[in-house]
DNA sequence: GCAAAAAAGTACAACGACTCTACTTAGCGA
DNA sequence: TCGCTAAGTAGAGTCGTTGTACTTTTTTGC
């Protein structure tokens, strides 16, 4: 901490020329007139020219930085990934993969929706389909590169069916956990069916 | 067998009026006109137009009978969610839900792959990336009705989390074992894990 | 420093998926 | 037979996205 060099494997590295700082910033400028345009008259009510007219860019620099409309909202899903394989990688020795993956889901991403503007922000997500939709794929995506990891640190083959499997079902992890008023209990019981294997839950008591 | 009643719950029923066998054939011209299309030429080389062309319709009816481009290759997605379903629900007494699942999907997801067009179409599927999307959002949309009737046959509130989590998992299924070369040990690999839980494979013999 | 390469940005036209509106046609039920 | 309903059509329009050709800014090699 208070280290000016010192970043994570594979995360955004601040920008060392003139250049690449206006490119960022650029990029931002976009990304933060997008969020602000989408809570307040919600995403389908947004047009990109909207967005690229706030931001005072034409609509080709807005599809120069982003891939599309959605990944507008999810702007740094890069990081998410970079720590994840991390937490896997250079988790301390003698601990599990599992349980490595249990702890670092448990405390980074309830802790995400902690911010103040987050409450909005996965209320937008939650009620625009198209985004519910994205931001599933955005997590499935990382299958391949969590799986490589896992396989890397048990030392068998990238494309072992163990590994991706275990890595798609705690990428399913956000999907399943959303909504529930319990979030760290939901992803408790999940890292439980992974443990242990999936039994049929005990009916509640007859009235 | 053989009866001419006898449909499985939720399965497509045959049309009743003339009206209804108009409407049925327009749906199917469109259908086989697109997938011809498709495998010709590729899903993206064809167009909206090009379909309703060879349909003989307009692109607006394209459009009221199926819900995007995407879809027009997924009919009859429906037919294999009530039969997921019905293995559920209609499994013989004293077998266990997982093993219903695997049976059920040992039965009939390697064997789809066996017809004579099945080949180019998994083909055409895999090489499309927005139809690869569409397929794998097509399986988890699923989960809740899956999840629901897992819960029902327990006796358990529709939202348990126990029950969501193993419907999503086992329609992860698809996507996991796409591209095996066993399918079949794919599946059986997979509900093994769901059953006893997660174990780091054994590595290969040092060379 | 300066010229030239490289990269960011712009304006504008165009394409394709999809929607909307107003209209026609065909089946159906009384 | 008369209307009602649903299927289908024509055609214009919206919106996300891409391609082309051009301008501006920053970097780089001499």
């Amino acid at each position: 901490m208070g280290s000016t060099i010192g970043y994570a494997l594979g995360m955004t590295v601040p920008p060392v020329s003139r250049r690449d700082r206006k490119k960022a910033a650029t990029r931002q400028a976009i990304a933060d007139a997008a969020l602000q345009l989408f809570l307040e008259r919600g995403y389908d009510q947004v047009g990109i020219r909207d967005i690229a007219d706030a931001a005072d860019v034409s609509t080709a620099t807005v599809f120069k930085h982003f891939s599309g409309k959605e990944a507008l909202v999810f702007d740094q899903d890069q990081d998410r990934e970079s720590e994840l394989i991390a937490a896997v990688r250079q988790r301390p020795s003698g601990q599990s993969i599992l349980d490595a993956l249990r702890q670092h889901v448990l405390d980074t991403w309830p802790s995400i929706e902690a911010h103040p503007q987050a409450a909005e922000f996965t209320n937008l997500v939650d009620s625009t389909p198209v985004l519910r939709a994205y931001a599933e794929r955005m997590w499935t995506r990382y299958t391949d590169s969590l799986s490589a990891a896992i396989a890397d640190e048990i030392g068998v083959d990238h494309d072992d069916l163990a590994c991706v499997a275990l890595a798609r079902f705690v990428l399913d992890i956000p999907a399943l956990a959303r909504g529930r008023q319990d979030r760290r209990a939901a992803v408790e019981a999940i890292f439980d069916i992974l443990t242990h294997g999936w039994e049929p839950p005990s009916k509640p008591p007859a009235p």
